[in-house]
DNA sequence: CCTTGACGGTCAGACGATCTGACGAGATGG
DNA sequence: CCATCTCGTCAGATCGTCTGACCGTCAAGG
Protein backbone atom coordinates (compact mmCIF):
# COMPACT_ATOMS: atom_id res chain seq x y z
CA UNK A 1 0.00 0.00 0.00
CA UNK A 2 3.00 1.79 -0.02
CA UNK A 3 2.54 3.06 -3.72
CA UNK A 4 3.65 6.45 -4.65
CA UNK A 5 0.70 5.63 -7.47
CA UNK A 6 -2.56 4.28 -6.25
CA UNK A 7 -5.13 4.18 -7.96
CA UNK A 8 -7.35 7.64 -8.19
CA UNK A 9 -10.59 5.75 -7.56
CA UNK A 10 -9.11 4.47 -3.75
CA UNK A 11 -7.57 8.00 -3.68
CA UNK A 12 -10.67 9.49 -3.60
CA UNK A 13 -12.01 7.10 -1.37
CA UNK A 14 -9.78 8.72 1.74
CA UNK A 15 -11.44 12.23 1.83
CA UNK A 16 -14.64 10.77 0.97
CA UNK A 17 -14.64 8.46 4.18
CA UNK A 18 -12.23 11.14 6.43
CA UNK A 19 -15.97 13.13 5.68
CA UNK A 20 -18.62 11.02 6.60
CA UNK A 21 -16.89 10.35 9.38
CA UNK A 22 -16.76 13.33 10.47
CA UNK A 23 -19.75 14.58 9.94
CA UNK A 24 -21.44 11.49 11.95
CA UNK A 25 -19.57 11.79 15.08
CA UNK A 26 -20.11 16.12 14.83
CA UNK A 27 -23.93 14.89 14.50
CA UNK A 28 -23.49 12.30 16.99
CA UNK A 29 -21.75 15.03 19.50
CA UNK A 30 -24.47 17.33 19.26
CA UNK A 31 -27.23 14.70 19.99
CA UNK A 32 -28.01 13.40 17.06
CA UNK A 33 -26.41 10.34 17.54
CA UNK A 34 -29.07 7.82 16.06
CA UNK A 35 -28.37 8.56 13.07
CA UNK A 36 -26.71 5.28 11.01
CA UNK A 37 -24.78 6.11 7.80
CA UNK A 38 -26.79 4.86 5.63
CA UNK A 39 -29.80 7.03 7.24
CA UNK A 40 -27.64 10.08 6.76
CA UNK A 41 -26.87 9.00 3.23
CA UNK A 42 -30.62 9.10 2.48
CA UNK A 43 -31.22 12.08 4.65
CA UNK A 44 -28.33 13.57 2.80
CA UNK A 45 -30.10 13.99 -0.85
CA UNK A 46 -33.78 15.11 0.57
CA UNK A 47 -34.18 17.96 -1.24
CA UNK A 48 -35.89 21.67 0.11
CA UNK A 49 -38.98 20.91 -1.19
CA UNK A 50 -39.21 17.54 -0.59
CA UNK A 51 -37.89 14.41 -2.59
CA UNK A 52 -40.05 11.14 -3.74
CA UNK A 53 -38.48 7.94 -2.46
CA UNK A 54 -37.53 6.34 -5.70
CA UNK A 55 -35.94 9.70 -6.72
CA UNK A 56 -33.84 9.29 -3.36
CA UNK A 57 -33.29 5.23 -3.95
CA UNK A 58 -31.93 6.49 -7.79
CA UNK A 59 -29.54 9.09 -6.22
CA UNK A 60 -28.31 6.45 -3.85
CA UNK A 61 -27.62 3.79 -5.62
CA UNK A 62 -29.65 1.20 -3.58
CA UNK A 63 -33.17 -0.09 -4.43
CA UNK A 64 -36.49 1.66 -3.81
CA UNK A 65 -37.13 -1.05 -0.73
CA UNK A 66 -33.57 -0.42 0.91
CA UNK A 67 -34.46 3.50 0.76
CA UNK A 68 -37.92 2.95 1.90
CA UNK A 69 -36.79 0.87 4.86
CA UNK A 70 -34.20 3.48 5.69
CA UNK A 71 -36.85 6.44 5.39
CA UNK A 72 -39.35 3.92 8.03
CA UNK A 73 -36.52 4.51 10.49
CA UNK A 74 -36.01 8.44 9.78
CA UNK A 75 -39.36 8.91 10.48
CA UNK A 76 -39.79 7.18 13.60
CA UNK A 77 -36.98 8.90 14.60
CA UNK A 78 -38.32 11.93 13.42
CA UNK A 79 -35.94 12.99 11.27
CA UNK A 80 -38.65 13.26 7.92
CA UNK A 81 -42.21 13.55 7.40
CA UNK A 82 -43.91 11.73 4.28
CA UNK A 83 -46.06 13.92 2.65
CA UNK A 84 -48.80 13.31 -0.11
CA UNK A 85 -47.75 14.85 -3.20
CA UNK A 86 -50.19 17.29 -4.56
CA UNK A 87 -49.01 16.31 -8.61
CA UNK A 88 -49.17 12.35 -8.35
CA UNK A 89 -51.92 10.19 -6.15
CA UNK A 90 -49.51 7.65 -6.19
CA UNK A 91 -46.67 9.32 -4.51
CA UNK A 92 -45.44 10.72 -1.70
CA UNK A 93 -42.68 13.13 -0.61
CA UNK A 94 -40.42 12.35 1.70
CA UNK A 95 -39.17 16.60 3.22
CA UNK A 96 -37.14 17.02 6.83
CA UNK A 97 -38.68 17.70 9.44
CA UNK A 98 -37.92 20.07 12.39
CA UNK A 99 -35.51 17.40 13.65
CA UNK A 100 -34.39 16.94 10.39
CA UNK A 101 -33.27 20.66 9.69
CA UNK A 102 -31.17 20.83 13.01
CA UNK A 103 -29.23 17.72 11.99
CA UNK A 104 -28.73 19.41 8.50
CA UNK A 105 -27.91 22.12 10.09
CA UNK A 106 -25.01 20.63 12.35
CA UNK A 107 -23.87 18.20 9.33
CA UNK A 108 -23.33 21.55 7.54
CA UNK A 109 -20.87 23.09 9.94
CA UNK A 110 -19.08 20.21 10.20
CA UNK A 111 -18.32 20.22 6.32
CA UNK A 112 -17.35 23.98 6.37
CA UNK A 113 -14.88 22.83 9.56
CA UNK A 114 -13.14 19.88 7.97
CA UNK A 115 -12.73 21.70 4.32
CA UNK A 116 -11.32 24.22 6.44
CA UNK A 117 -8.42 22.15 7.72
CA UNK A 118 -8.26 20.62 4.38
CA UNK A 119 -7.97 23.85 2.32
CA UNK A 120 -5.56 24.91 5.27
CA UNK A 121 -3.27 21.34 4.75
CA UNK A 122 -3.33 22.00 0.38
CA UNK A 123 -3.09 25.80 0.25
CA UNK A 124 -5.98 27.93 -0.99
CA UNK A 125 -5.21 27.31 -4.51
CA UNK A 126 -4.67 23.38 -4.67
CA UNK A 127 -7.91 23.44 -2.26
CA UNK A 128 -9.94 25.20 -5.12
CA UNK A 129 -8.46 23.36 -8.20
CA UNK A 130 -9.22 20.23 -6.03
CA UNK A 131 -12.66 20.68 -6.32
CA UNK A 132 -12.60 22.34 -9.84
CA UNK A 133 -11.22 19.43 -11.52
CA UNK A 134 -13.55 17.20 -9.01
CA UNK A 135 -16.84 18.83 -10.29
CA UNK A 136 -15.94 18.16 -13.97
CA UNK A 137 -14.93 14.81 -13.28
CA UNK A 138 -18.31 14.21 -11.34
CA UNK A 139 -19.55 14.92 -15.38
CA UNK A 140 -18.78 11.07 -16.65
CA UNK A 141 -18.69 9.72 -12.92
CA UNK A 142 -21.84 10.45 -11.68
CA UNK A 143 -24.89 9.14 -13.24
CA UNK A 144 -27.22 11.56 -12.09
CA UNK A 145 -26.49 14.69 -13.56
CA UNK B 1 -28.61 18.74 -5.19
CA UNK B 2 -28.17 21.18 -8.68
CA UNK B 3 -25.54 23.03 -6.14
CA UNK B 4 -23.11 24.51 -7.76
CA UNK B 5 -20.87 24.22 -4.00
CA UNK B 6 -20.83 20.82 -3.07
CA UNK B 7 -19.17 19.60 -0.05
CA UNK B 8 -15.43 17.82 -1.06
CA UNK B 9 -16.16 14.76 0.40
CA UNK B 10 -19.31 14.17 -1.47
CA UNK B 11 -17.24 15.16 -4.78
CA UNK B 12 -14.79 12.63 -3.88
CA UNK B 13 -17.52 9.98 -3.52
CA UNK B 14 -18.30 9.97 -7.04
CA UNK B 15 -15.42 8.81 -8.84
CA UNK B 16 -14.71 6.38 -6.19
CA UNK B 17 -17.89 5.07 -6.13
CA UNK B 18 -17.77 4.47 -10.36
CA UNK B 19 -13.93 3.45 -9.73
CA UNK B 20 -15.63 0.39 -7.87
CA UNK B 21 -18.48 -0.06 -9.53
CA UNK B 22 -16.39 -0.51 -12.72
CA UNK B 23 -14.09 -2.39 -11.36
CA UNK B 24 -16.69 -5.57 -9.80
CA UNK B 25 -18.47 -4.82 -13.52
CA UNK B 26 -15.00 -5.67 -14.87
CA UNK B 27 -14.44 -8.82 -12.85
CA UNK B 28 -17.67 -10.14 -13.42
CA UNK B 29 -17.41 -9.74 -16.95
CA UNK B 30 -14.23 -11.96 -16.71
CA UNK B 31 -15.44 -14.87 -15.01
CA UNK B 32 -14.73 -13.51 -11.27
CA UNK B 33 -18.90 -12.87 -10.77
CA UNK B 34 -18.66 -14.09 -6.88
CA UNK B 35 -16.82 -11.59 -5.59
CA UNK B 36 -18.68 -9.33 -3.48
CA UNK B 37 -17.69 -5.60 -2.59
CA UNK B 38 -16.94 -6.26 0.42
CA UNK B 39 -14.52 -9.03 -0.48
CA UNK B 40 -13.00 -7.04 -3.21
CA UNK B 41 -12.34 -4.08 -0.65
CA UNK B 42 -10.44 -6.57 1.56
CA UNK B 43 -8.58 -9.06 -1.17
CA UNK B 44 -7.33 -5.08 -2.83
CA UNK B 45 -4.95 -4.79 0.71
CA UNK B 46 -3.71 -8.29 0.31
CA UNK B 47 0.08 -7.31 -0.10
CA UNK B 48 2.54 -9.29 -2.54
CA UNK B 49 3.99 -11.29 0.81
CA UNK B 50 0.81 -11.37 2.51
CA UNK B 51 -1.30 -9.70 4.89
CA UNK B 52 -2.01 -10.35 8.47
CA UNK B 53 -5.84 -10.36 9.04
CA UNK B 54 -5.49 -7.68 11.88
CA UNK B 55 -3.92 -5.51 9.39
CA UNK B 56 -6.08 -6.33 6.19
CA UNK B 57 -8.86 -5.29 9.35
CA UNK B 58 -7.61 -2.06 10.39
CA UNK B 59 -6.43 -1.33 6.58
CA UNK B 60 -9.97 -1.41 5.43
CA UNK B 61 -11.71 -0.06 8.85
CA UNK B 62 -13.81 -3.00 9.74
CA UNK B 63 -13.20 -5.06 12.57
CA UNK B 64 -10.83 -8.41 12.60
CA UNK B 65 -14.31 -10.43 12.95
CA UNK B 66 -15.30 -8.90 9.32
CA UNK B 67 -12.40 -9.23 7.99
CA UNK B 68 -11.77 -12.94 9.36
CA UNK B 69 -15.41 -13.59 7.83
CA UNK B 70 -14.67 -12.00 4.59
CA UNK B 71 -11.50 -13.51 4.12
CA UNK B 72 -13.02 -17.05 5.34
CA UNK B 73 -15.17 -16.84 1.73
CA UNK B 74 -12.76 -15.35 -0.03
CA UNK B 75 -10.49 -18.84 0.50
CA UNK B 76 -13.56 -20.70 0.19
CA UNK B 77 -13.95 -18.80 -3.36
CA UNK B 78 -10.36 -19.61 -4.00
CA UNK B 79 -9.46 -16.20 -3.96
CA UNK B 80 -6.47 -16.48 -1.11
CA UNK B 81 -4.95 -18.65 1.01
CA UNK B 82 -4.05 -18.99 4.83
CA UNK B 83 -0.46 -19.87 5.22
CA UNK B 84 1.17 -19.75 8.86
CA UNK B 85 3.07 -16.72 9.20
CA UNK B 86 6.85 -17.95 9.80
CA UNK B 87 7.67 -15.66 12.54
CA UNK B 88 4.68 -15.43 15.00
CA UNK B 89 2.69 -18.58 15.29
CA UNK B 90 -0.61 -17.01 16.74
CA UNK B 91 -0.67 -15.11 13.45
CA UNK B 92 -1.41 -16.51 9.68
CA UNK B 93 -0.82 -13.95 6.32
CA UNK B 94 -3.15 -14.20 3.93
CA UNK B 95 -2.18 -14.35 0.22
CA UNK B 96 -3.40 -14.33 -2.94
CA UNK B 97 -4.20 -17.56 -4.63
CA UNK B 98 -4.16 -18.16 -8.31
CA UNK B 99 -7.58 -17.23 -8.69
CA UNK B 100 -6.56 -14.32 -6.81
CA UNK B 101 -3.91 -12.97 -8.88
CA UNK B 102 -5.83 -13.52 -12.09
CA UNK B 103 -8.67 -11.80 -10.66
CA UNK B 104 -6.01 -8.86 -9.60
CA UNK B 105 -5.10 -8.25 -13.25
CA UNK B 106 -8.17 -7.96 -14.46
CA UNK B 107 -8.44 -5.54 -12.11
CA UNK B 108 -5.72 -3.43 -12.44
CA UNK B 109 -6.15 -3.34 -16.47
CA UNK B 110 -9.69 -2.18 -15.36
CA UNK B 111 -8.73 0.84 -13.43
CA UNK B 112 -6.50 1.72 -16.00
CA UNK B 113 -8.96 2.08 -18.87
CA UNK B 114 -11.04 3.84 -16.94
CA UNK B 115 -8.50 6.20 -15.60
CA UNK B 116 -7.52 6.98 -19.49
CA UNK B 117 -11.14 8.20 -19.78
CA UNK B 118 -11.16 9.99 -17.05
CA UNK B 119 -8.02 12.14 -18.12
CA UNK B 120 -9.04 12.36 -21.89
CA UNK B 121 -12.53 14.31 -20.40
CA UNK B 122 -9.97 16.19 -18.14
CA UNK B 123 -6.92 16.38 -19.97
CA UNK B 124 -3.43 15.54 -19.05
CA UNK B 125 -2.28 18.38 -16.75
CA UNK B 126 -5.32 18.29 -14.65
CA UNK B 127 -5.52 14.26 -13.98
CA UNK B 128 -1.71 14.91 -12.96
CA UNK B 129 -2.54 17.34 -10.72
CA UNK B 130 -5.75 15.85 -9.47
CA UNK B 131 -3.48 12.51 -8.19
CA UNK B 132 -1.08 14.80 -6.88
CA UNK B 133 -3.63 16.51 -4.65
CA UNK B 134 -5.47 13.85 -3.98
CA UNK B 135 -1.70 11.97 -2.89
CA UNK B 136 -1.08 15.29 -0.52
CA UNK B 137 -5.14 15.04 0.87
CA UNK B 138 -4.58 11.45 2.23
CA UNK B 139 -2.00 12.74 4.36
CA UNK B 140 -4.60 14.00 6.49
CA UNK B 141 -7.26 11.57 5.84
CA UNK B 142 -6.07 8.40 5.81
CA UNK B 143 -5.14 7.21 9.51
CA UNK B 144 -3.18 4.49 7.91
CA UNK B 145 0.51 6.52 6.60
C1' DC C 1 -64.70 5.94 -21.68
C1' DC C 2 -61.94 1.44 -20.86
C1' DT C 3 -57.86 -1.18 -21.55
C1' DT C 4 -53.03 -1.65 -21.27
C1' DG C 5 -48.66 -0.78 -19.89
C1' DA C 6 -45.55 2.07 -17.17
C1' DC C 7 -44.59 3.97 -12.65
C1' DG C 8 -44.62 4.79 -7.22
C1' DG C 9 -44.53 2.37 -3.31
C1' DT C 10 -45.09 -1.48 0.06
C1' DC C 11 -44.80 -6.35 1.88
C1' DA C 12 -42.34 -10.66 2.68
C1' DG C 13 -38.35 -13.24 2.94
C1' DA C 14 -33.61 -13.91 2.51
C1' DC C 15 -28.72 -13.05 2.65
C1' DG C 16 -24.57 -10.30 3.36
C1' DA C 17 -21.84 -7.22 6.09
C1' DT C 18 -20.93 -5.45 10.28
C1' DC C 19 -20.64 -4.97 15.29
C1' DT C 20 -19.84 -6.23 20.58
C1' DG C 21 -18.27 -9.37 23.84
C1' DA C 22 -15.92 -13.43 25.33
C1' DC C 23 -12.38 -16.56 24.65
C1' DG C 24 -7.91 -19.64 23.73
C1' DA C 25 -3.33 -19.84 22.22
C1' DG C 26 1.06 -17.84 21.44
C1' DA C 27 4.42 -13.84 22.26
C1' DT C 28 7.01 -10.73 25.24
C1' DG C 29 9.21 -8.37 28.97
C1' DG C 30 10.45 -7.84 33.49
C1' DC D 1 7.73 -17.77 34.71
C1' DC D 2 4.03 -14.82 35.48
C1' DA D 3 1.48 -10.69 33.83
C1' DT D 4 0.11 -8.80 29.97
C1' DC D 5 -0.34 -7.94 25.32
C1' DT D 6 -1.45 -9.50 20.58
C1' DC D 7 -3.55 -12.71 16.87
C1' DG D 8 -7.30 -14.79 15.63
C1' DT D 9 -11.71 -17.28 16.39
C1' DC D 10 -16.52 -18.31 18.16
C1' DA D 11 -21.22 -16.84 19.32
C1' DG D 12 -24.94 -13.96 18.74
C1' DA D 13 -27.15 -9.85 17.26
C1' DT D 14 -28.31 -5.97 14.28
C1' DC D 15 -28.39 -3.40 10.23
C1' DG D 16 -28.28 -2.82 5.26
C1' DT D 17 -29.32 -4.67 1.07
C1' DC D 18 -31.32 -7.48 -2.50
C1' DT D 19 -35.02 -10.21 -5.40
C1' DG D 20 -39.62 -11.13 -6.28
C1' DA D 21 -44.46 -10.48 -5.75
C1' DC D 22 -48.02 -7.35 -5.26
C1' DC D 23 -51.51 -3.18 -5.24
C1' DG D 24 -52.94 1.34 -6.49
C1' DT D 25 -52.43 5.22 -9.74
C1' DC D 26 -51.18 7.59 -13.97
C1' DA D 27 -51.14 8.31 -18.99
C1' DA D 28 -51.87 7.14 -23.81
C1' DG D 29 -54.55 4.74 -27.61
C1' DG D 30 -58.33 2.58 -29.34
Amino acid sequence: MADTHQNLGLLCFYPHRAMEARVLAGLAAAGFDDLTPAQGRIAARVGPDGTRLTDLAAQALVTKQTAGHLVDQLERTGYVRRVPDPTDARARLVRLAERGEAALAVARRVEVAVEAEWTAHLGEEDAARLRAILTRLREVTDPWR
